[in-house]
DNA sequence: TTCCATGCAAACCGTTTGCATCTGT
DNA sequence: ACAGATGCAAACGGTTTGCATGGAA
């Protein structure tokens, strides 16, 4: 996996037009530290212990702004909430955990021979795709089933 | 793909211990005739138009439990609207054109290679998977960017 | 000075819920 | 009679927006 710095970060934000303000680093930094993903009212919360006087409207601004330059990417979950999750540069799929909410990345695609295929046998131009795979992750195998946030499918 | 009838859909619905009640079963139809994936507030108002009487909250109702029994998948938007899509009963994966909203399934996997692969090297117990290719579909690549509803990756 | 960003609070809007009524068995 | 389903309308709650203030270039 090989993880990417808040300066990484900072510098692709920058990169993309926006100002790296002291909150947006903050919303970066503690979604880069976050196991997995995160609602926007958590991220809130926690932000809030750093930096008391950040609004809610500032969170929501900043992960439009981070989805937008590829910095993070949305989880919508079956109860309307969305969950957020720092993402790195290159394409990558996700495992997801259904147990404790977990995201890991997984870089590496094979589906390029797929996407040609299907290209030829269904005439649909192919931009992008996801993937992501739902279960459960090593250490949620251990427990019992966990009462932690489920993910959609 | 080898079209499912409203009455197989309604087997399936019945089976998984539901009434097929006249409103449920203008719900499904409905959702099967529609060429894309549509929100519940746009069905509601297609669906007035045969039952005008029917209630939102009845459309909102529906879809759980269609979505709960495998006859409907979910499609959650960037800008936090729902869309619903008809689906069949077996494992696919799904083609969505983001011009004009159009999704179409893809039977067949050729992931559990992966799967396993995957399950060895992350020590993640893989239970499911959505694979989705974003893009643009044959009769959008004719017409100029349309102004149709987009999709989430 | 100018433009972007922020914080606060109110507004918004899709969705859910409560409850009385209705329907089929 | 009973359990499940429906329609209506009110409530809910996450997200967005308006606007005055603040700060960096």
């Amino acid at each position: 996996m090989s993880r990417e710095t808040l300066d990484d970060a900072a510098r692709r934000f920058e990169a993309a037009g926006h100002r790296a303000t002291p909150q947006r680093l903050a919303v970066v930094a503690v979604l880069m530290a976050q196991r997995g993903h995160i609602t926007a009212q958590a991220l809130h919360a926690a932000l809030r212990r750093i930096q008391p006087h950040l609004g809610l409207a500032t969170v929501y601004r900043t992960l439009d702004l981070l989805v937008d330059c590829g910095l993070a990417q949305r989880f919508p979950q079956p109860n309307n909430e969305v969950r957020y999750a720092f993402c790195s540069a290159r394409h990558h799929h996700h495992l997801v955990c259904t147990g404790c909410g977990f995201v890991d990345e997984v870089p590496g695609c094979t589906l390029h021979a797929m996407e040609r295929d299907l290209e030829r046998e269904r005439h649909f131009a192919i931009a992008e795709h996801a993937l992501t795979f739902f279960g459960t992750c090593r250490d949620c195998q251990g427990a019992s089933p966990s009462a932690a946030a489920p993910s959609s499918p």
